[in-house]
DNA sequence: TCCTTTTCTGTAAGCGCTTACACGCGCTTG
DNA sequence: CAAGCGCGTGTAAGCGCTTACAGAAAAGGA
């Protein structure tokens, strides 16, 4: 915001345009000139201003990601590993969160014209903007969502983990479950994995919602449930903050997990490996899903792919304490 | 990136100017062509492009933040505070993490042209840069960091924290004491803590450092100080993650907490209530001082206020279970 | 009716950069 | 020795917007 490149031109004697060519390396430079104008750009301190040169390039050289909240680990963890494969590929990262926010829909579109492309989760844009953006061709890339038209798409498995995790659960012995955090949007991760579960315990599973996935709302669910006649014997929930709520409720209630109720969780955060008992979880990786994220989209703003892509990353069943009693335990 | 001023403005019959003065509300139009261009612009589905509107008014409407990594619950939740408040204001928030890159001056460099100003974690950006940028009076806010003049500086009380609980520490009859997570910097709130303990415990503490302030190099350095000899009574930790790598390493050593060693954390994030024995620690309000933090700089980018403020937020001792024996749990 | 205001609108000059195009110059080459 | 060729450089036309300024039209007053 200070000092330009006519400055710097006219201090070096020369045009802008050889200043700008000297800078980029683009078309040829006397050497002596070179020189002339590399000084004068060191003894003004110059740096080319980001918006002239987007204006001049026709791009932004950023990323935008639209996410509810950063409250819990899991969207931070996928933030970490799309921030890093931005910037390693010349990217700054514009974020947005959605949560609290009266008009999303501007919010979205604003960003949308700061950025080159952007990482969504789940539903949390608009539909409708989302098909006007894909028509206008932005680069969109999606995490948590069902495929669609015009965007890549980007998710762990969750049907099969979520039949895994019910078997296992099945094995313990337990007959009567609960699904904690229902579902609140078709098609998204959380929807996936509560068919995936009831697809192997059918009628013995019921579904039990909460207000958000929170530690609070899993808690407060939590405890209605338990205290409710006809306590199922393990609680499967949406994600590992719902389940930490519901170890809180059974400590609250005296009730000993695994003893008298398993509780699962999903996504491996940290919190879950800390927790007494430990959590059992199916971890995913979130990390590596923001850095795959950083790059597909790249792939398509520079046009190196223009086919979509619909990845399912795998994710991998973590047992620990906290789903029932095992002959031996998990080291560490 | 497509239909632009011009085409509106034609379409409507109309010069781009007054086009521009009926979306923005600046200067009179009379209300005919008012409606000519506001149809003009519907039927296009116009929105000025961010590059173009940024450049004539010369200002980014976009704030920057800068932190070592986000891989904590810690920044995680000051970012949530700051981008709350920025995009309140009407300001985009753009991130870069230090952690990992080769070359952190350009980084900030460059994030510097893209916002109209910057939150930075304590000493994040290097000092050669601030310099220059204060001097050119990028506005800047600070957290974590001791005062320097041309910015703001904001963060939570360390000092008095430290020794209230220290000497809480001592009350439990507590006599040997180490700290893990040894400050890095100079002047940056783990520095604080340690002179604070310090200053109470005297040579009863010891300090020992970790590679990082994580769980895992936390868990690392705590066997290795639990497994010496002479090992301490009370471990004062940096912050909670690595408080959280000492639980697990006296776990792991069949140490009982706080029966064989006392164990406390600082920050107050999730986890350290969820882990057991759930964590004494001292709770700073992570997320205000994210969002002060953007609102400090909205004065400073605004020109609203041209001193500089450095703020000091109060903390909270929070007692839970690791610490020692009381006698009633706190309940919940 | 003529002149002064007021209201509205258009022209054009930026904002800071990139880059197509053209031009001049010193060399090679037939 | 003239034609041809590269290399180096400058000129100027954008990129998409805001806004000072000026001019035109409408409105009001005497």
């Amino acid at each position: 915001m200070d000092v330009t490149i006519y400055e710097v031109a006219q201090r070096a004697g020369v045009s802008i345009a050889t200043v700008s060519r000297t800078l980029r390396g683009t078309g040829p430079v006397a050497s002596k000139t070179r020189e002339k104008v590399l000084k004068a750009v060191e003894e003004l301190n110059f740096t080319p201003s980001r918006l002239g040169v987007s204006l001049a390039e026709g791009r932004h050289a950023a990323n935008g990601i639209v996410f509810p909240n950063l409250a819990g680990p899991y969207y931070t963890q996928v933030l970490l590993g799309y921030e890093e494969v931005a910037s390693e590929l010349g990217r700054s990262v514009v974020i947005l969160s959605t949560k609290g926010r009266t008009n999303v829909r501007d919010a979205v579109k604003d960003l949308a014209g700061r950025v080159d492309g952007m990482l969504v989760f789940g539903h949390t844009a608009p539909d409708d903007l989302v098909r006007e953006l894909t028509a206008a061709g932005t680069p969109l890339v999606f995490i948590s969502r069902e495929p669609l038209p015009g965007a890549d798409t980007l998710r762990s498995e969750n049907t099969a983990s979520a039949q895994l995790l019910a078997a296992h659960l099945q094995e313990h012995g337990h007959e009567r479950f609960a699904f904690l955090g229902a579902p609140m949007t078709v098609g998204d991760d959380v929807d996936e994995r509560w068919q995936g579960v009831r697809s192997v315990l059918g009628a013995a599973i019921e579904a039990v919602p909460t207000e958000e996935y929170t530690v609070e709302c899993g808690h407060a669910a939590a405890l209605k449930l338990m205290r409710g006649r006809n306590r199922p014997q393990a609680v499967v929930c949406s994600d590992d903050e719902v389940a930490l709520g519901a170890l809180l409720a059974a400590e609250e209630l005296g009730l000993s997990v695994p003893g008298d109720i398993a509780v699962t969780g999903w996504d491996d955060i940290m919190a879950a490996r800390h927790a007494r008992p430990a959590l059992t979880t199916i971890r995913q990786p979130m990390r590596e899903m923001g850095a795959l994220a950083a790059r597909a989209l790249d792939e398509l703003i520079t046009g190196a792919r223009s086919t979509q892509n619909h990845l399912t990353l795998t994710t991998e069943l973590v047992i620990r304490a906290s789903c029932g009693n095992h002959p031996q335990e998990e080291p560490r």
